[in-house]
DNA sequence: GAGGCACGTAAAGGTTGTGTAAAGGTGTCG
DNA sequence: CGACACCTTTACACAACCTTTACGTGCCTC
């Protein structure tokens, strides 16, 4: 877990850094917002301590030029304590703004809430059951059932089906299903995927009466429930 | 975007809620700890706005408790400014901490940091709705309502109704509409838009009786709302 | 007020996307 | 090899959709 600090207090950057480093992080420094910049772009870094009041470079344009192509998360340091920096700060982008002075645990505890947040969801792998309106799927057994009742589906069927259940009520289109389930980009008058659909839904009325794959004319098919 | 607000002031709850609804979010309360740990237990909610200071059980132990079972983001308010209570609430797993008195504006910024933080690892992208004067679209779902009715739109109908939502209130030529709706430039004579936003109105008066999308002759088409 | 222009809209016609049966192709397994 | 399961292609039908046509209305100009 390696941290950027920006921030042109020299002394101040030592004692943090060293603290930081202490907790179990690696730290690298900037003093002026253009070197901090020019770090942060080499995309190395898993989160940015960013100081408002920089030299050469603000740390909200450093922020604004750094969102333009990263997604890291930044925790915006200020010595000013009033509302409209920090508003600004968060809606360009910013994570997080901790006015200083700071307690130095309260740093390393936003720090660690941010980093938790984004480990948790990376941790969490795919789901394994996928249940939408009386259509439910199962990774591990590769089995699907509608209203309980078991679907003998190809391969194919059940990477559409899986596709679907993934985002119900979303329009997922022909060139996504093409791409993502046979793996190919979707040619013109390829009707292969209108047939695996076709197929689907018949092996789904058979248990459900109404509607659930839908056509969305000129955009893809949705998955739909009851009303 | 489901936002769960445990608050024991009512007054301020009411209102904090209110605003947060114009922002675009739904919002459910809950007034002491306990009804707020059972909501938030409910799983329904995309983020948690917890108090500290809430009878029965207080804002660290319903976190306390929520962690065992869930991820869901929470941010802690409180009255209290001490770091010890900030500290305290982070390392039990809040994702970030507003003191209370705050600024309106920053807790909507502080939601969205979050909740934009969470849906760029997902790589989920966001929810693009627009609403105006009771039209809705959903570009996920590729549906729209009016008065809370769904509209069953054409292609180019919802193409027009979302283009004239970006910009409520502002007149959109038919040059605009052609090129962008229909991907080629207005052609003398050509009615096709004028047919267009004719079944478009037709379909918007099923449900709501007051004029939406005005005619500015010689300009274009606007959205307008009542009075 | 006559003429021109922009627009509203019903109806007709043409185009395109989609549903699906059937046939053809490919790979696997006994 | 034949049987089988699966995917793709072909072909046709049809419904949804878009555009054009035609006629009507209201507004502006001269």
């Amino acid at each position: 877990m390696k941290v950027l600090l920006i921030d042109d207090d020299i002394e101040l950057a030592s004692m943090l850094s060293e603290y930081i480093h202490s907790q179990g992080f690696d730290v690298e420094c900037a003093h002026d917002g253009e070197q901090g910049l020019a770090l942060a772009l080499e995309n190395k870094h898993d989160l940015i301590l960013l100081d408002v009041m920089l030299p050469i470079l603000d740390g909200f344009e450093v922020l604004k030029q750094l969102r333009a192509t990263s997604l890291v998360p930044v925790i915006m340091l200020t010595a000013k304590g009033d509302d409209f920096d920090r508003i600004f700060g968060l809606e360009l982008g910013a994570d997080d703004y901790i006015p200083k002075p700071f307690n130095h645990r309260e740093l390393i505890a936003r720090i660690k809430a941010i980093t938790r947040r984004i480990e948790h969801i990376n941790h969490s792998q795919p789901k394994q059951e996928l249940e939408f309106a009386n259509l439910t799927i199962c990774m591990q057994s590769r089995s699907a059932s509608a209203q309980g009742h078991p679907l003998s589906l190809t391969g194919t069927e059940f990477a559409i089906l899986h596709l679907l259940l993934q985002e119900p009520g979303a329009v997922i289109s022909k060139e996504q299903i093409s791409e993502q389930v046979l793996g190919r980009r979707l040619a013109p008058y390829d009707r292969s995927i209108d047939m695996h659909v076709s197929n689907l839904r018949k092996k789904i009325a058979e248990h459900i009466e109404n509607e659930r794959i839908r056509t969305i004319r000129g955009a893809g098919y949705v998955l739909i429930g009851d009303a």
